[in-house]
DNA sequence: CATGAATGAGCCTTCATTCAT
DNA sequence: TATGAATGAAGGCTCATTCAT
């Protein structure tokens, strides 16, 4: 009767119904994520976010490409402005990845990719080519570049990226899926960092006396 | 009206709807998987999975008992019976995970774990503590002899059970999420082989020369 | 396998049936009662059933008609048998109607008959006709001889006769219904004393003197 | 498809459920009334039912509340405001509950109590103490009212409380499950009439001489 | 733009009934 | 006779989507 129908128009409705899109689904998965829950932490109505968005599966693409993608841009102009050692690059890199697990809400995309990928291959294929095929792309020609250098053995740089990118997968998906019951944290950082060490030691050509370590 | 009721009692008849749970639980996830798919591919009636499980949780929950264990006991029968290097070990070890990954079907677990863990913390509690716990303080105690034998650097050995399972999660992942568009597959036992490489050359305390390899 | 099949026929299967259902129907009403119960409390398979009873209802059926008939009867041999005054008799008809309810079980009778009414028309007539009927005529064949010896003033019989057994369908409602939270059980025999003496007053031609009671 | 969806809110959808809802309970009994039913004859979706109460159960609850408690109120304010003797209030009490009877809906509640007792302890309670135990006391206040000032005999209030109602319940108990197959139809008010002579008779310390009646 | 009441398809679960053994 | 595994129809409840206001 009373209620303020035209809303003033909080600006951005679209930004923050997304973040409470993130928030949900990140929490319940795709599935079990209610729009009822959504509308109502982005206190917004439910037919509000058909405004917006089109139906439950776009709302969901629109924010694996909001929250992803920014991330692997960052990366890639790393990449491309660094010009010193492919070792201390790809240490550099791991520790960017550190700061955007340390971030938070990331984390929750592998696991909704993951889970959804049969139900929706539409997206699993979006995410695939725009950030995983990229991602690993980029790691590639680091890795690629270390071997021609002489930096680095001649390893397969397609297995190389895999094999950097997996602890890092590793720790988000441990994360969403264990960490609720874990008493003592897994300690995330520890972990990367003695990742770098292992990985570039059995990278090097010529590694550093043990001393050195 | 007129279809067979009380039926031969075809033996094993829990076997069979195991096996078709498994099936659609790994296509569809825990929320998208209907009991009737799940009956039909069974070849049995909704009501007849009521005699066998008490719900679908239920259901879903035996279903990761039964087929996760086997395979994290033979890991266990293997590092018992071994007298030989710690490296070797690994790579042993790594073998029998290849073969586990190609067999086919149990992949799907790490995904339905993630998906639902959420949604089922129970369930998630139960895989981590029977399986995931379990399985890397198997791979710690390999490392930690390795460490203390002289024949590893000194590194912690939770950590480096983490990494040396990480690339076995990456392939399982990647396999159920992306494999449905790979043209050229991904090579899993290559890259399972040049994980071995370069974890165990960055462990070696005494890492071969060049040549060797 | 090595299970008796050809049970050594404990004799009289069906009364063992009738009783278990008794006790069942009662508890839990006709549509809530499962077979599966009856047949447990029975020490009977499912099967067994259909070998005695062609389905629920006609299950519910036969145990209307072989437990309540019975006290029907005796109450009518008592009528058929009474010499004295008919206030006395209607004194001696509740007498008997007290102990009646005391046994218990068939107390259920009317609950489960006003339950399933509805849903069962055929068995509502049924007992209707052979139940209540029989008994309300009964009762008023008592009042009418009343009434025609000058002994009671002139009432309807027929009235008069639902109001002598109101205060037993109430005491059985009442019980099944909600004894469940008594505390202080109602004293149903006091209660059907106090109707006696104020039915009893309330017909009578000439009531004695306050005194006198 | 083409069903209009955000419908002109014709107003009081709950009373209209409400009302469907009586006329289904009543007529199946609980367990067997269908949700389609009501929905149906409410005119309304059977997910909006859901948009009123949270259940099945929960919408019988609201129907007990709705429907049962005006009436007993009504007696109440009756006896609240009464300054005449204490028979002649029976007589009219007995003669508002006449009306109520005559109005027809309101008598399924016994039924459905009785029915769904065990089924639903919570919901006995309810009536019991809501109910039953409300309007025995409210009796039991106004025999004892006479007992005090002389006008009946000394009986039991609770007793005499029980008596007065019995016979409202069995018509509203005969209504339901037998009237059905009645060609004439039980005079409802010519019994209610005798159960007042009765009673009241039955009562009084000094009843009328017999030519009076 | 925004609302939120209404919709209805879809799914898990129960249980009376059947029938090969 | 007796069994009990198997069946499948039926119904309560959820929730993405629509649309009159």
């Amino acid at each position: 009767m009373a209620r303020p129908r035209g809303r003033p128009a909080k600006e951005n409705r679209s930004r923050d119904i997304l973040a409470a899109a993130l928030a949900v689904f990140a929490e319940k998965g795709f599935a079990a994520a209610r729009l009822d829950d959504i509308a109502a932490r982005a206190e917004v109505s439910k037919g509000t976010l058909y405004l917006y968005f089109d139906s439950k599966e776009a709302l969901f693409e629109a924010l694996v490409r909001a929250a992803v993608l920014p991330n692997l841009e960052r990366l890639e102009g790393l990449v491309t402005a660094w010009n010193g050692s492919s070792a201390a690059l790809l240490r550099q890199m791991l520790g960017v990845l550190t700061g955007v697990l340390r971030e938070g809400r990331i984390t929750a995309f592998p696991k909704l990719i993951i889970a959804e990928a049969t139900t929706f291959p539409h997206l699993a294929r979006l995410y695939r080519e725009q950030v995983a095929e990229r991602g690993l792309k980029l790691i590639a020609g680091v890795m690629e570049r270390g071997v021609a250098s002489g930096e680095f053995r001649p390893v397969d740089p397609t297995a190389a990226a895999r094999l950097f990118i997996a602890p890092v997968l590793f720790i988000a998906i441990w994360r969403v899926t264990f960490a609720q019951f874990d008493d003592r944290k897994l300690d995330e950082a520890a972990l990367l960092a003695t990742h770098a060490d292992l990985l570039i030691r059995g990278l090097l050509a010529h590694p550093p006396p043990e001393a050195a370590r």
